[in-house]
Formats: structure tokens, sequence, C-alpha cells
RNA sequence: GUAGAAUUGGUGAAGUGGUUAACACGCCGGAUUGUGGCUCCGGUAUGCAAGGGUUCGAUCCCCUUAUUCUACCCCA
């Protein structure tokens, strides 16, 4: 037998009940804040990623999808959402539109990681990106968006945990004052941090075991450095969250691993299921370096991502979701062969008047028709029988009230829609 | 990349080195004269992840592989 490959899942049934649902929510959401849909290639030259996201790092080198398609080119499944849509706008020369560009995305992203609770290889992602603004407007924007969106799917407890890198000068300057405060301290960091220390020393701010102790406790914050500017801008964005009533903390350690982040970067949690990463709903922040890094003009970007996977798995715990059924409206019964030519053309009938249509394709007797309405959650039964149907009439029956009628086999439509 | 645990019908699962792999749900059929959902009766795994080995004999023991779960690493 044949089995999808590993770190993916089928999504069936129930589950894909509540992937249409949170999709549909998704998108109703967005399009209120005046979102526009963007889809990107799933592929992408490998190149932007190694751009992007850094070309040294792990997550480029050991991460990804890779491979040489037969014109010889390198080629990489994205494993992340804002790289695609950052180089759309650059070369479909988007920022020449007047207006602040604001997309947002919803699909699957492949990283070659080690599945386990949470993370598979094929995710997916819905996020925003919004491109030529720097306002602390748009900040706030998209962090309370993400947030009611969270909200709306019922996920409780939810928290904003945000920080700010500021701008490059602040950043470089945090980073010597982390380095210099570290290096006498190292010995008694863990052995990771002691790597981290050389390749990425923010990261050292959210090691799980030296998180606690008294050394980063006291190590310098990054909004202890931040200069003038910068500074002003966060409180301001704090300012907005406020009036938009999101509940936030700050939290010095976020730093978000990739370089091309500045000033605001954000996580969602919920502290319900606050076993750390798992906790962690979505992320994001603002980039306002990468545009250009991409051989785009200077403007500005700031997004987010939340993993659907994710919220799935919460979401399938909460009562309100266990209910989601499939519904047909009307499932249309018969026997012979005579009631099955009128079954079909009663069928085309209501389904090109919107009616949710069903009926007998396994040759089934009536009881084991019966059966499969009640699965189906069938409103309406349509029972046809030959003496009947002579006459032009049909019996209909309310599969709630039981209460059975024969109508006119012309009325069908108008007897249901009437009803509905 | 590392480690631990798992993998038995459509589902939840019991079980044993030796003739027919328990039980439950579901599903199918019948009692019900073409109108069910209750009840009763019957049918539902030639096979226990795949391959190899040990053995007179393996679903059960051993090895390899795959996948799943959990944790580490890493995290966009």
């Amino acid at each position: 037998m044949i089995t999808k490959p590993k770190g993916t899942v089928d999504i069936t049934g129930n589950d894909a009940l509540l992937w249409e649902y949170i999709n549909h929510l998704v998108e109703t959401v967005m399009k209120s804040y005046n979102y526009e849909y963007i889809r990107t290639p799933i592929f992408e030259s490998s190149e932007l990623f190694h751009r992007s996201v850094g070309e040294t790092s792990d997550i480029v080198r050991k991460e990804t999808y890779d491979f040489k398609d037969k014109g010889d080119r390198n080629i990489t499944l994205r494993p992340e959402g804002t790289a695609g849509v950052v180089r759309s706008y650059i070369e479909n020369k988007l920022y020449a539109s007047p207006d602040i560009k604001k997309y947002f995305y919803n699909g699957t992203m492949y990283r070659y990681e080690r599945p386990q609770k949470g993370r598979l290889r094929e995710l997916t992602q819905f996020g925003v990106e919004v491109l030529g603004s720097n306002s602390p407007t748009i900040d706030a924007e998209v962090i309370s968006l993400a947030y009611r969106i969270l909200e709306l799917l019922h996920i409780s407890n939810l928290q904003v945990n945000i920080n700010s890198l500021g701008d490059e000068e602040s950043r470089s300057n945090y980073k010597k004052a982390l380095k210099k405060y570290l290096e006498p301290h190292l010995s008694e960091l863990c052995e990771d941090c002691r790597e981290r220390f050389k390749t990425n020393p923010l990261r050292i701010l959210d090691c799980k075991i030296d998180k606690d102790g008294e050394i980063l406790k006291n190590a310098p914050k990054t909004i202890d450095y931040l200069n003038k500017e910068s500074k002003e801008r966060f409180e301001t964005v704090l300012k907005y969250l406020d009036i938009l009533d999101i509940d936030y903390e700050i939290d010095p350690n976020i730093v978000r691993g990739l370089d091309y982040y500045d000033h605001t970067v954000f996580e969602i949690v919920s502290l319900d299921y606050n076993d750390t990463q798992q906790s962690v709903l979505g992320g994001g922040g603002r980039y306002n370096k990468l545009i250009k890094e991409l051989d785009g003009p200077d403007s500005y970007g700031i997004g987010f991502a939340c993993g659907i996977d994710r919220i799935v798995e919460i979401l399938k715990n909460i009562d309100l979701y266990k209910d989601l059924k499939k519904e047909v409206e009307c499932f249309i019964m018969y026997v012979s062969e005579e009631e099955k030519l009128h079954a079909l053309d009663i069928a085309q009938n209501l389904r090109l008047n919107g009616v949710i249509t069903e009926t007998n394709h396994l040759d089934k007797g009536l009881k084991g028709q019966f059966k499969e309405a009640d699965r189906l959650n069938a409103k309406y039964l349509i029972i046809l029988n030959d003496e009947d149907l002579k006459k032009g009439l049909v019996n209909i029956k309310d599969n709630v009230t039981k209460e059975e009628e024969k109508i006119d086999i012309d009325e069908i439509v108008e007897y249901i829609i009437g009803s509905l």
C-alpha cells in the first residue's frame, strides 16, 4: 500500500469541515479589514529564501525542500509566506501604487523537519503582508487583525507578546551590549547557548534551559537600547493597541530569529496551552530592510503568519466545533428503474436551484436509503413510487417532524425552497 | 541529525510460540407485504505495518525498513 509521505496529513470528514470553517472565517475577517488575497508560487528560486532568510542559517541549509528541476534551476518549496509576497511586490512593481498594499494569503508551506506535536513537513498558514507603510497604525492593525481572528475562532485566553528591536542603529548597539554582557558568563550557560553566542546571540534569550537563570534575567533588554525615535515609535504602537483593546505584554525575549526583522516583533499565544512552543499560534513583525535587500525600493513591510494545523488541534477540543455537520437538504429515494429516471431529473432540478441534494447511487433498498439519508442529516426526503408518479405526485417527508405529504412533482423546488 | 514508545478488520480495541484472532460499535442482509431509525437473527480480518531471520510451527521472539506519537536539536 502506498502511504502518505512523512509529516503530511490527509484532512477528511469532520476535520475537513473545520478547515473549511476556519478558511471561511479568515477570508471574511481579512476582507473586512480590506486585505486582498494574494497567491504566489509554492516553489520559488532557492536564492529568494537564501537572500531573505539568511544564507548561513540552519533554516535554509537544512530545513528546506530543495531540488533542481529539469532545466537545472535551483528550486525551493516555500518554507514561509513573506519572501514570496515581497518578491511579487517588487517584481510586479506594485510599489508604484500610490496606496498602501495589504495582502493576505492562506496556503501550504514546506519545512524538512522531524515531525512532532503541532509540527508537520507540509503545514498550512494564513497571514498578511502590508507593504509601503511605516505607520504605527499598521503595526497595531496587523496585530489586532491576527488577534481578532483567533478570538473569533473562540480560542481562549489570548495574549500578544510584543517587543521592539528598533532600527538598525538600535539593533546593532544592543547586539554589542548583549555580547559584552554575556561574554564573561559564557561558561555558566548551556552548551547550546555557547554555540549560539557565535552564530545568533539574540537566540540565547529564549533558550529553554537558561531562560529563567539569573544571567538572562539580568541581561540587557532590547527596549533599553532603542534610540529615541525607535522608542517613541514602539510606545505609539502600544498606545494604539490599548485603544484597540488588545491584551498584550512586553516580552523582551522575543527576538524572532531572522535577521530581517526590525522594530515591532510579536507572537500570539493562548495561555490555556502554555507548554511553551505549542502555545505559539502565530507571530510576525516588521521588516523594513527586507524589500531593499531583495532589490526593491527602500520601502516598508510588516506581516504575520498563523499555523492552521495547530489551531485545528485546539479547536477540535472545543465543543462548539464538535457538531459541525455535513448537511444535505434533500435526499431522493427510489427503488424501480422508472423511479430512478424521475429521481435523476428531480435531483438536477433541485441542485440547479441551489438545494443541496443527494440520491441513491448504491442500489440500496429503501431501508438502506433511509439510513443513508439520516447519516447525511437530510432535512427533506422525497420518496418516489411508480403509482404516485403516474399521477404526477411525489411523497415528501420532513425528516425532522416526520410529517409526510403528497405534492405535485412540479412543485418540489418551490416547496423545498419555501420551507428551508 | 539523536533518543524512547508504538503499528492487530471500516472504527475502538482484547489476545496467544501450535487446529476456527475475543468483545463492542459501525456496516450489509433478513424478520418488516418498497416508509427506516427500537428489537431479534445472520453476515462481516485466508490475516495482526513491510521485508528478512530463528523455529517442526510466529501475529507473538530477533533484525532491518517505513510510518505514527513524544522529547531533544531547530523553528520561518
